[in-house]
Formats: structure tokens, sequence, C-alpha cells
DNA sequence: CACATATACTGTACCAATCAAGTATGTGGG
DNA sequence: CCCACATACTTGATTGGTACAGTATATGTG
């Protein structure tokens, strides 16, 4: 294998572990919490945020999705009061989404899964080669 | 960040990091090749395949997709020549897939532009540690 | 041999994401 | 000030995937 192989290799390999984890989250976080991974990922991203509200662009940027896509996805979140919509002030085209009491329950507990699931599906990778792996991640 | 977090946070950024990794890959090659990833995938595992040819069953487990998501894949793949369709003489329930030799060409090709886009994604990634990471991947 | 069960697709209905176009609102140059 | 352009969504049409049910074909057991 020469070296261009190698990083073709990875993009392979990302793509195809990536879909076989992220199909068993999604069946683990949709069956106890009623959420899928992108849900989940939007509430992460809200936890995180200043005031716990972004923009929907900001979780579109954030979850590599379209804005439309996060419109969507939001709709029926909010209309189980995960999130709530906010109207700001100083700028009338942007919907600020903001997560709810409920919605933040919800996410601390489907982490507990999320994490739990995740270290069953990893556990070919020891604690020393998650470090690294991690890192190299997110130095993507 | 305790244990579990961590393959937790691992689960979330390899599904971050091939969505960003997948599209541009989906675009270049779409542009380029008039393929998506997915296709590329399934022109890949004939080319391992013995006799250039597999089950349709096969090749979804091979993508982890269903069969039926394979079926479809297939039928555009095949009307532009780039798979056909082959009756097992055994077996009459199994269609094999075989790749053409206008597969096997795209095939090809698609893979230098793979490769040159892999390696332009993943720039902050050098040598050694690409190796780290193809192995870690893998060993999922 | 017959029949219950498993396997390999295929077809229908549905769902989730995208793109492209539309609407409303902000912003900067003449 | 005003008008062209940019930004933040929202919506309709299309695409690409899944689940589930149906069909055809094997296979194992009494």
């Amino acid at each position: 294998m020469n070296v261009e192989d190698k990083y073709g290799a990875i993009s392979k390999s990302l793509w195809l572990k990536s879909a076989v984890i992220s199909k068993h989250l999604d069946n683990s976080l949709g069956a106890i919490h009623g959420i899928g991974l992108a849900e989940y990922m939007v509430l992460l991203n809200l936890m995180k945020a200043p005031n716990h509200a972004l923009r929907r662009i900001d979780i579109a940027e954030a979850l590599a999705r379209t804005a439309s896509g996060i419109t969507r996805m939001l709709m029926p979140m909010e209309k189980i009061g995960l999130v709530s919509k906010e109207t700001n002030a100083r700028d009338a085209r942007v919907s600020l989404v903001k997560i709810t009491p409920a919605g933040e329950e919800l996410f601390r507990n489907a982490t507990v899964t999320l994490d739990a699931k995740s270290q069953s599906l990893l556990r070919n990778i020891d604690s020393e080669s998650a470090d690294t792996m991690l890192a190299l991640l997110q130095s993507i």
C-alpha cells in the first residue's frame, strides 16, 4: 500500500465503521429514549452553548447538515417538549432554539446509554488506544 | 472525562467526522465519476471478490445496508453498465452481481480521485499517525 | 415424499435528508 | 435614504434509505 492509498483506506473504514456504530447507537437511543443520534447531538450542542440556546444554522454547521434538515428535525423535538423556540429581539430573522428542562433531563439519561453502548461497541480498543483514537479523530 | 465518556466521545466524533468526509468524497466522486461513495464501495467489494461477483446479500452485509437498499442502488448501476446481473445455476434464488470491464475502469479512476481527496481531507494526520488510525479503525 | 422453515431477493409504503426557491429581515455603499 | 445584496429560516419536490410483507427457491425432518 502506498501513501495515498493509506488515506483512502482510512476514509473507507471511517465510513463503514461509522455506519455500523451509528446504527447501533440509533437503535439503543431510539428504543430507550425515543431519539436518534442526530437528535442527541443537537441536545449536546445546546448544552454546551452559552445560555443553552443556539441559532438553527449554528446547529446545522455543528452537525454537518443543512438548515432545512435542522428545521425538520426540530419540529417533533419541539412538539415533545425537548426544545423551545425563542425569538431574538435584535435580529428578527433568527429563531433561537433553547433546550428545556425536560430536554436536559433526557440528555443526561441518554448520555449514560450512549456512553455504555459505545464502550461495548468499542471493547476491542483499550483505554490507551482510545485516547490516541480520540485525539486523532479530533485533529481531522 | 471518565472512562465511559471517552468511548462515547469517540462515537460522537466518528459520527461527525465521517459525515463531513463522506460528503466531500460523495461530491468529488459524483462530480467526476457520477457515483457516490456507497457505489464506490460496491465496486470495491466486487473487485476483491473471487470471480469479481457477489450475491446482493453479501454486498448488503459488507456495506452495513439492507438487501432492498442494495437492490435499489444496483438498478441504476446496471443501467449505466457498471455491473451486470448473472443467475446462479446452483441456487435460483440468488442473482449474482458482477462488475463489468467498464465498471473496473471506472473503479480504477475513482480510486485515484478518492485517495487524492482523502489525503487532502486528512492532511492534519501525518503518515505514522495514519497507520495507527487505520489499525485502530480496522480493529473495531 | 411432504411439509415446515430458512434464504434471497423484490415491491410498496414510508421516513429523513437534500436542493432549490420563496419570504422576511438586516446591512452597507452611493 | 434607498436599493442591492446577504442572512436566517421555511417549504415543496425529489432522492435515497429503511421496514415490512410477498414471492420464489432451497433444505432438513419425519
